[in-house]
DNA sequence: TTGTAAGCGTTATCAG
DNA sequence: CTGATAACGCTTACAA
């Protein structure tokens, strides 16, 4: 682990100015003969460039941070997995924070950006308060955010379009003859909780049920939590014969219940996940779900901080992408999975 | 976006040296009426210290690497979720690489430590060639291999094992009476595909059962190679009533084969996977699979790699976490899965 | 084409 | 206790 040679070894070993150096491994206008002493010298010496250093004079780190909620939720990594390419092939490395959520924690990392360890972050909260606003209307670097903000945030964004999202699943359910149509929601305080609740009570409206606050059941996007609730409705309600689940690991947990309840899915009650994640297509039965298009999001997200980056400094931009239903068994039945496999090729 | 106050603008402001400022921010003993001029001065101009310009002072930067080869990979993101807060609770950021396997892409990895833009590394790779030995024996931080290497290298690492993992897999199944215990696995020049393969031979023939090339189907680490693999062995092997899988997604691509065949799990056939990955556990049949210790192995690397920093240079340390059976219904059957999750509770 | 020298924003040493 | 001042390793005018 030796101490690493620097541009002054390299130009004491050649027998040049740490200037011709520098202008040799940067590839600028040289002598031939410079060149090769250069070279020589630095393989000799197994040089490798000094990325701090030359952060601080170029005022540049060719990293990018990306911020989330956690790092456990597929949703999240679908996102990474796109961001992750689209920044490598740019000659970016990727920061990596989980914030569990706790709004100090991402106002920290919004703070961190003055460090100037980043040239940009991409930032997927769950909860959006006064305080983010404030942080990102300063923020000393470029951020997108992933996710909804208040109209008029000057902020880079990429949304899913929940509402459009229940909507199709929710029409799925009627069009499949359900009229019992449960949802079982996370916290009505985060901004995907509060926009898929709201979306939910609106395709009711538009389809002419009736929203019966007794079908609503709240609990928080985790699978064991989704049991619970499930559980819990179907004492309260045992009618039903659909059910609308925010997330994909609330709707694992209400297959988990139902299974043990002996109600069978779809003839019984009908499921529906929400993001598609892979969890999506490994359950059994398989898992219809709206994708609201996490990777599609990661991936705009990532272009464009980009642009940003790359001197880009027009007004904020705005992207939403389309939601797409996954049909799967849990409400088409196995016979539609037996189809599905079959077009989907070897 | 303004250009960022620094300890120079603070000085001034201040009406100090920019060492008395230096000395404030990092609580060295200082007069307390120059402390409160620096704080305040600071405060008005919502100072933030650069990381870039500490670290090239300070030779740290409080960022640790960790690489892997595939950010989508559920073994690997295990391992993410624990090295996570190890490290953030040391006061380190965590920056990412996704590899591909790619031993090119490894090596760039290795190679790209001298650039110190990190104060060490945490690697995962699949294959481990003589170029890799190379660069980890001349590494210019302290490395961490997640995974097996030959012996003698000097270097820190925490492995699985593998052998007994796939042991504890094959007793298993011979006690539920299975005797055409079939084998999918993964490429034999990776080195767990080696590893387990092995095991495998062995574990048959400590039970005094016949090893069978005709039972064995190499494939890829994924589930539609998986489904590929288990129909060709199926074809091959109709006969066999258990199958060893390489990992959880050769299995669930195995559970999608056998439920299309028509044939019964574990009746018919009982099927265990490896790495018990998240996925095993949402499928259905919930999926009887070898924990190889994703997550403690990531953990006690992130551990590994902490004793370093803080100055620890002894011989390397080896670690090995031990495997863990965790039986589901895809071998015990659905009683025991109802089982089971009772006394889970809640 | 090349060398000298001035930063980039810190930390740390040394006199005062 | 405080202020000059010299690094850290690199890029980049500016001169030669």
């Amino acid at each position: 682990m030796g101490d690493g040679p620097t541009i002054t070894t390299i130009a004491e070993r050649a027998g040049v100015s740490i200037a011709s150096v520098s202008r040799v491994l940067n590839g600028l206008p040289t002598r031939q003969e410079t060149v090769r002493k250069v070279m020589a010298a630095a393989d000799e010496l197994g040089y490798v460039r000094n990325a701090v250093a030359r952060s601080l004079k170029s005022r540049r780190t060719h990293q990018i941070a990306f911020a989330m909620a956690d790092v456990g939720n597929p949703a999240y990594l679908a996102m990474l997995r796109e961001i992750q390419p689209v920044l490598k092939a740019a000659g970016y490395r990727l920061v990596l924070h989980s914030t569990d959520a706790v709004v100090a924690d991402e106002i920290d990392v919004l703070h961190s950006l003055g460090e100037r360890y980043v040239d940009g972050l991409i930032m997927s909260p769950l909860r959006v308060t006064d305080t983010h606003l404030q942080m990102l209307a300063t923020a000393r670097a470029p951020v997108v955010i992933i996710g909804s903000v208040p109209d008029g945030t000057r902020v880079d964004n990429v949304r899913a379009d929940s509402r459009t999202g229940v909507r199709l699943a929710v029409d799925h359910l009627y069009a499949l003859g359900r009229r019992r149509i449960a949802m079982v929601n996370g916290p009505l305080d985060t901004v995907p909780g509060a926009a898929r609740g709201a979306a939910y009570r609106e395709a009711l409206t538009d389809l002419g049920l009736p929203y019966d606050e007794n079908l609503v059941q709240i609990g928080d996007f985790y699978r064991e939590e989704g049991r619970r609730a499930v559980a819990e409705l179907l004492d309260r309600a045992p009618e039903i014969d659909a059910l609308m689940c925010a997330n994909d690991l609330i709707a694992l947990g209400a297959l988990d219940v139902l299974r043990a309840k002996g109600r069978r899915v779809p003839e019984d009650v009908a499921v529906v996940g929400m993001d598609d994640t892979d969890l999506a297509a490994a359950s059994w039965p398989s898992l219809t779900s709206v994708s609201l298009g996490s990777a599609e999001r990661g991936k705009a997200a990532a272009e464009l901080l980009l642009e940003r980056l790359q001197g880009d400094d027009g007004d904020p931009k705005r992207v939403t992408v389309a939601p797409r239903l996954a049909i799967r068994a849990s409400t088409a039945g196995p016979d539609y999975e037996r189809t599905q496999r079959k077009e989907g090729g070897a």
